[in-house]
DNA sequence: TTGTAAGCGTTATCAC
DNA sequence: GTGATAACGCTTACAA
């Protein structure tokens, strides 16, 4: 079925390696053979086969990239960032998303070896992950992790500074004169979740502020987790006039049970979490927000990869931190007062 | 560098023949011999090479998919669908961003083809895609348009009715008191824009209300669009009661328009659109729309075009047209009344 | 039950 | 300038 270069070599008249000269640019040709070639090209729709291609060069041209949730508004822009860099560098991007399953990611890490892409850009789902990275990173292979680390590893990274910024955004609430604030989080085995909680009490250290165990929460940073978590807020008493959401997803769902219970934010409960939604800002700009450069943090990973990829990179792992901004919105809002409990 | 079935083979004390055999899970193989070469597959952590299986068997396991934007809240939906699945029927996605340009498009599909995926999902930028597309078709390619369709092509498609949920939304404007409804859209040059002003001037008609060509602005329909377009809207006098934006991105920079001249929604403009955003939906339930089941369309995309690959799909092009919610909101607010003007 | 030979589409190498 | 040959890693077809 499909055009190979022998059908335009004998279309030609001619060999399939000279064929194969005139596709890949080469000199030493002459006018009328390349001519020749060029029209059995055009006749035939011939486009070159980077399979057979990659299994003389080893190259693929190709590289694989997991991300839990290519929906989630923090890694949608970390694909794209990644996108981009690849096809700037000549490179393809086979997306996974693992969903936050440690199963699916190793299945997804395998079946990509198994095609053979040249390096790999993974946000790990946990600690846990490292068991089905080590084993590449052993054999050399390239790999960058995005957004977390993983204990122990030798390997490059590029994540957000989640300590500072979580400190920051604790430090802006309790500036507004909030001091029982509860904190939705990870399980302890993922790097942001443990570096955003280190903020937390980092902030709350320096304002003076005793932490009290009871007011941390950990729960699946997704919706259904920060719905759950914010219904466990909610049974405290007093309740706390705060709180601050791992991530951009549980913040949906804390924002769901509060409007279930009636109560109002900022009014009743100051709400702030990590991650900026893109757009939604615009369209209602209410949530104070820590904003990660997710794409840049995907462009740079992919940049990361193929140094890596072209041998530029050295022996030593690259960790990259980016700087976190704060974006204060209304749902902390001073003017309204942090509420009386 | 990469362990190959050779290496297995030695390793093992067999031919490479047999030790495919064991990696294939054939029978007829005697215990003792599976024993070693699992052994050996084990030892050498062996991942077997897909591009050589491809290159046999003219099977990559691969799809490509072209989208304008991942990061687009309805195209992320489409991705997540799409790819998962492809995971459930074993194979993987190749995901580009088309930017909405041609140029790139056109590039992509080249290089996809190039990569040997088996077939192609588009979400097409215009009806000049074509001119990249209908080759593919002629060669009998598996093809199915996401999204939009394209003029005068036999070509697998799965689409939203946007005529029918155009004109609904914009009775309901009508329902709720409007009568000068200014509709920002695409260029004339997609499916979807003709369509939804189609529905647009359909409704108007059976509501007896004159269909005014200097309401409807003609735009880029992506945020910078939306903001120029709407600068225009807001320049005619007397200015409308509402605006419907063809998609998700010209209502961002139509609300950043309307906010940027002072103007609240809906109090003084009702703003509408096509396409929801999952969770800003919970975080902040404003804008009424039209919804389209964006996860769903990728998926059942990717479903036609597994049937097309797997040559159960006959020659006729099947066409899937899927409805689309009304979720009314705030932004259209009955209570608030229509604006006087 | 196991092995040999050929070939998938391309390119590197070395002749001519 | 151009072409024959082998090879990339694997599997199909056939042989032993």
């Amino acid at each position: 079925m499909a055009v190979t270069l022998n059908d335009v070599a004998k279309h030609a008249g001619v060999s399939a390696m000279t064929a194969s000269r005139v596709v890949n640019g080469r000199h030493g040709i002459s006018a009328d053979t390349q001519r020749r070639v060029e029209e059995a090209i055009a006749a035939l729709d011939y486009v070159p086969n980077r399979i057979a291609r990659g299994l003389i060069s080893q190259k693929t041209q190709t590289i694989g990239l997991i991300v839990p949730d290519v929906v989630n508004p923090f890694f949608g822009p970390v694909v794209r960032g990644a996108e981009t860099a690849a096809r700037r560098a000549g490179y393809r991007v086979l997306l996974c998303n693992s969903e936050g399953d440690l199963r699916l990611e190793r299945e997804y890490i395998e079946d990509l070896i198994s095609h053979r892409v040249e390096g790999l850009l993974v946000a790990p789902v946990s600690d846990h992950s490292r068991h089905s990275l080590f084993s590449l990173l052993r054999g050399g292979f390239p790999l960058v992790l995005l957004d977390r680390t993983l204990p122990e590893s030798e390997c490059d990274f590029i994540v957000c500074d989640s300590a500072s910024g979580s400190r920051r955004l604790v430090e802006h609430l309790i500036a507004v004169g909030h001091r029982d604030i509860a904190h939705l989080t990870d399980a302890d085995d993922t790097s942001t979740g443990r570096e955003r909680l280190k903020g937390y009490q980092e902030a709350l250290a320096s304002a003076g502020i005793p932490y009290r165990e009871e007011l941390v929460f950990r729960t699946t940073v997704d919706q259904i987790g920060g719905y759950r978590a914010t219904q466990q807020v909610l049974a405290l008493a007093p309740l706390p006039t705060a709180i601050f959401t791992v991530n951009n997803m549980t913040v949906v769902g804390a924002m769901q049970a509060l409007r279930e219970r009636g109560l109002s934010v900022p009014q009743d409960m100051a709400l702030v979490c990590f991650d900026d939604v893109e757009h939604l800002a615009v369209l209602s700009p209410f949530l104070t927000v820590m904003n990660q450069p997710a794409e840049t943090l995907g462009s740079l990973g992919a940049q990361l990869l193929f140094e890596r990829i072209a041998g530029k990179a050295g022996p030593r792992s690259r960790r990259i931190v980016l700087q976190t901004d704060l974006i204060v919105r209304l749902s902390c809002c001073v003017k309204c007062g942090v509420p009386a409990r």
